[in-house]
DNA sequence: CTGAAAGCGCTTACAG
DNA sequence: CTGAAAGCGCTTACAG
């Protein structure tokens, strides 16, 4: 490449680089001809910096992950960076297997951590690494950088919604009470409860792992209870999808005879039968929030400056026709 | 690190390979002790290879292509390769830009390509990377790798669905004729119809792009014709979701007034009012094979050898309520 | 502005 | 079995 345009390879670097050249047209003109390209690996080494971003989520295969991550995608390669991609599969084993594998091959990491107890985030963090959480916070995760949502509020407007509609026997699938999202929705809809007299009975306080197939069957095991709820809440978009599973395999009537509410909408949520009531969320927003939080960092070259940064986004109730009056 | 277990750092490479070597022990124990992993970026450098895959999709908020990308994660995890994720957004040029700028960067790529007239996976192929492309094809592409599923079948599936329930009147949303399956679904779904006498009118013959929008203004489009028809075929997932919502905002009734039939099941399928009638196939497996075709190609070092190795699965009708009789 | 040289962190053929 | 040395392809401080 060099020897065909008659200079020195530090010339050709300079000329990438941007630097004025004598020899910049014969250099280009090499380029071109040959389809050169830098070697990343060889960038890699000499400047310590690979200009990708590892990104590890639960499961890209919830759609609110895959939105994340496109929010992510482009807002990184807007700006020159890639994306590793990582599930960990709701596992922090998994996720610490990944973490450790992508440590050295990328600048930053964004990650919606298994568990809040995770250990491997802190190690990422002590090694030096720009980490971003998203959705997911760590426990005592305040000095790190996070997008989140204020999910103890969505909880809070969950359950209002149902009190306003006159709900007495009211459930919770909850997810993991060892993730932020799990923990505090939960949370903030037992508060509610509590705001309107209500306690959330022990049997209608069901804790399930944000995956579709929890949701089906702690949703037969409130329908097949002496006195069943009169509405449910699932606290996340695959439980809820399991949840109407098991209600239209069951052949129970929405909302006569229970009312739904999820949270994060689906696509199709409008479509369901009946429309399904959600609380909503930013879902690309929030992956390009986290990418450029990080990017930030970056481009600073200082990951500590300034404190964290923390992001908290709203969350919205979308009222539709999966919500009613309780059966009489 | 080689310092610390008080060896060369040759000696520290050979264990870490496998390598019978007298101070394992020591090495090991500096290696727990520091966390030590070795740069990636000098491996890459010395030895010619990433262990990381390139994969490009045209949008990973599709949930077949998340299905696709899970199946290709997990299956480069158990071998020990990464995924670096990139988005076309059904675009040719980006797919260009985001091909050349990973092809230094991976060892093989796996693509979705944006049209079957792409030139950028040609020039990947002949720089000697290992291509297998998952879902679409190219053009002339018997030559490469694929793992794809007889779309033209279930074009014709779809078809003979709507006219064994009678119907006459039939419109179908294709995606992009320049994409095997926007054009094979068409193709397979128009020789039906003639095999059952029917002709598939210009007015009715439309094509989207793969994307929710388009299905959404072309299913108005076909309601405010002066005889609309009373079926309808979408050749994808998000433009049947499209359609739907066009339909639900119309006050169309399904099947009564039209029915539809979709390409891709939704997770929600069963779920929706009514329940959806597609044409199904394997997804998550899809990924997986693809995977497995191209790491066995990097095994063997031989990216040529034997030929191209080609996987068709097969798609299957699943009958729910969309679908139904014509109106009278 | 430009080239020669050093060095990033590995791996491996070559001696020993 | 093991170390010294070379080299993978870049970038950059140092001379000129």
């Amino acid at each position: 490449m060099a020897a065909r345009a008659g200079v020195s390879a530090a010339t050709v670097s300079r000329h990438l680089r941007g630097h004025r050249v004598r020899t910049a047209v014969a250099i280009q003109e090499a380029i071109d001809a040959l389809g050169y390209r830098p070697s990343i690996a060889a960038q890699s080494l000499k400047s310590g910096r690979t200009r990708t971003i590892g990104v590890v989520v639960p499961d890209i295969t919830n759609p609110y992950f895959a939105a994340v991550v496109k929010g992510m995608e482009s807002a990184s390669r807007d700006r020159g960076y890639r994306i590793l991609l990582a599930n960990s599969d709701e596992s922090s084993e998994r996720e610490d297997d990944v973490l450790t594998d992508m440590i050295h091959q990328v600048d930053g990491v964004i990650l919606a951590p298994a568990t809040e107890q995770d250990e491997t985030p802190l190690h990422v963090r002590d090694a030096g690494m720009p980490l971003v959480f998203v959705d997911r916070d760590l426990a005592g995760g305040e000095h790190f950088d996070a997008v989140l949502v204020n999910n103890r509020e969505g909880g809070r407007q969950a359950a209002s919604h149902l009190l306003s509609l006159g709900h007495t026997r009211i459930a919770a699938i909850s997810g993991q009470q060892e993730t932020t999202p799990g923990r505090h929705r939960r949370e903030g809809f037992v508060e509610a409860l509590a705001d309107g007299g209500l306690e959330l009975l022990p049997e209608f306080d069901l804790t399930g792992d944000f995956r579709e197939e929890s949701g089906y069957q702690l949703t037969l095991q409130l329908l097949s209870s002496a006195e069943p709820p009169t509405a449910l809440f699932t606290a996340n978009n695959l439980m809820t999808v399991g949840a109407l599973k098991a209600l239209h395999d069951m052949r129970v009537g929405i909302p006569d005879q229970v009312s739904i509410i999820g949270f994060d909408d689906l696509d199709t949520g409008p479509l369901l039968n009946p429309p399904l009531t959600v609380i909503d969320r930013p879902m690309v927003e929030q992956g390009v929030l986290a990418m450029r939080l990080l990017l930030q960092r970056l481009g600073q070259g200082d990951d500590r400056g300034g404190g964290s940064r923390r992001i908290t986004l709203d969350t919205k109730l979308v009222r539709r026709g999966s919500t009613g009056v309780p059966r009489r």
